[in-house]
DNA sequence: CTGAAAGCGCTTACAG
DNA sequence: CTGAAAGCGCTTACAG
């Protein structure tokens, strides 16, 4: 229908045509546009209306070139695609930190480093200071970028601490271990006695914090910790399967779990009812995370909340710090238990 | 620890300083660096050594105001958040298509635009362009946001037919209505008359077409086409289940459900126990998707599903086709019907 | 308060 | 095959 003669490449509105239209220098127009001091009321009025009849909008090349910021912060996930991806928090957090980046008018580039390859590739992009900083997702602690991004200088913000990097990096993180006790605090007030906990990776923060919330909880309460109701699982739903039914194997006597996210007690669930445990009669349920499932299982979850919306907001801001020259800081937000069905009160 | 005398902003090395230390004027370098014709080998040589020497990286803001290109790609979501994030699909969607970006070299900038005012903003960023172009997910049929993107001439791709905009709006999607008629086919064979449906949006294509499909495979049978067979929901979990609640009062004879998402499957197959309806005894269940919610039920969800890899793999590479100045044009993929045991064969 | 000018780091015709 | 030069669209001291 759109019969254009001129080419596909429209002619965008620059500077001067702004200055042009306003009559003033485009010296001045960039004045206004960045809300500079030194610039008469009279002079803004015009270059505002000169540039709402044009229709401009500044080339965020041409201004990330002269004032040497990128305007825009790399969200950056190495963990295997397949598990970020399943995780409903990679979800939360990716809007809250997009939410956030979008307040400050910051472009948010999302980077997957997974094949050795684009691993190289990123690094070298990461650390050639094409963006103002990078978000963190999930890092590992002994992956060979952090210390190729810490050496260029990059401002980061880790979500999570980053073991071996504690004093480099910044990072926010809830209060695992705060979270995973008062989960088993709560089993132990309700009267269990043999609380078995289904971990995450110990090669991540989370997954030991909330493993050592689990034991200072039952030491606490002169509750001998059995390595018999410890099983690792890798945060995701089978995983959560499979070591419930290991954990019955080793203990079939066990009166509650403790699963350290929501999905691995989602997997639980089933395996315990097919076992002949009613959930709470028999065996009491907690997850952590109060991810989107936990509200919907059944029974419904009684979990750990860590406010990943503040998560992500306080990542941003402490980025912006950092890329603004002050020093690395660690971030702790308190976690909340969330009673349901489960494990009522 | 590290005590940097120097300015956090540390000096990169540029394309004259790739220059000196080759001994060949930078012209040289940015050919080499593009791979452009008439360049001798052993000026390739120099200049490549030289590259590894310093570090170098191409700064993208230069090239891209030299270019007019800008190497990045939007990929943009306008629904409300909630619900998007929620979606597993989303996610394979995201990575399939980061994946192929970076293949591409090309930089993946992610955009939501929920509020009117991000809105407005994300409008006049897209149609500054800033990007080369744009991936658009769920498309709503009415948006402003789309005659204006129109209108700029922005390049786009939409996952999904755009209702309105099909002649100027490339899509990719799955052949939604074949999926659908094959999911209801599969239960007409398994000997099931009463056959009801849990429809996604009515105002998104691929809601139209499922629930078209469902109509073609009983009319193509001479099954009836019942509306107290019909319910409307909105993809999620939570309306499945109402769904399903609402369609055991309208037909308390059903056979069997086709549900046009897993999601709203998975939001089903509880009320359906708590009806006294055994899964697949009493009632087959169909959902649509195979998102990994779907092997993980009880009973495990026979399902229709859609090679998403490959529709992110196609977007972008119409979108480079559609950035190049080719035409539009709308491309489906097929579907394939996979049998579990809620309505095993 | 405002303008002229240099410079950010590239690409790309234009001469050679 | 290669170099000198203009230009992409901004920002920012420097003079006024």
């Amino acid at each position: 229908m759109s019969q254009s003669i001129v080419p596909n490449v429209r002619k965008r509105p620059t500077i001067r045509d702004v200055a042009r239209e306003a009559g003033v220098s485009y010296a001045t127009v960039s004045r206004v546009l960045n809300g500079r001091e030194w610039v008469s009321p009279e002079a803004v009025r015009v270059v505002r209306e000169a540039i709402a009849r044009t229709g401009y909008t500044a080339n965020p090349h041409a201004r990330s070139l002269a004032t040497g910021k990128s305007g825009s912060i790399a969200f950056l996930l190495t963990e295997p695609q397949h598990l970020l991806f399943e995780d409903p928090n990679f979800s939360v957090l990716l809007r809250g930190v997009a939410q956030a980046l979008s307040d400050r008018e910051l472009t948010l580039i999302l980077m997957i480093a997974s094949t050795p390859e684009e691993r190289n590739r990123t690094t070298a992009y990461l650390s050639g200071g094409h963006v103002d900083g990078v978000l963190l997702v999930s890092p590992h602690s002994g992956d060979p970028l952090l210390s190729h991004l810490v050496q260029a200088e990059v401002p980061i913000v880790a979500c999570g601490r980053v073991l071996g990097y504690e004093q480099q990096i910044s990072s926010v993180m809830a209060d695992d271990r705060s979270g995973g006790r008062s989960a088993v605090e709560h089993l132990i007030a309700m009267g269990c006695t043999k609380i078995a906990t289904i971990t995450g990776p110990q090669d991540t923060a989370g997954g030991v914090d909330r493993l050592q919330g689990y034991t200072d909880a039952l030491l606490a309460h002169g509750i001998p910790v059995e390595p018999a109701r410890i099983v690792h699982g890798d945060w995701g739903r089978a995983s959560g399967a499979t070591a419930a039914r290991q954990l019955l194997d080793q203990d079939p006597e066990l009166d509650a779990v403790f699963a350290a996210s929501d999905a691995m007690a989602a997997g639980a669930l089933p395996v315990l009812r097919e076992a002949g445990r009613s959930v709470p009669g028999d065996v009491r349920v907690v997850g952590f995370d109060d991810s989107g499932l936990a509200a919907t299982l059944d029974p419904s979850l009684t979990t750990v909340r860590h406010p990943l919306d503040r998560i992500s907001e306080e990542m941003v801001r402490l980025l912006t710090d950092v890329i603004n020259g002050r020093t690395p800081l660690s971030i702790t937000v308190p976690t909340t238990l969330v009673i349901r069905d489960s494990s009522p009160a």
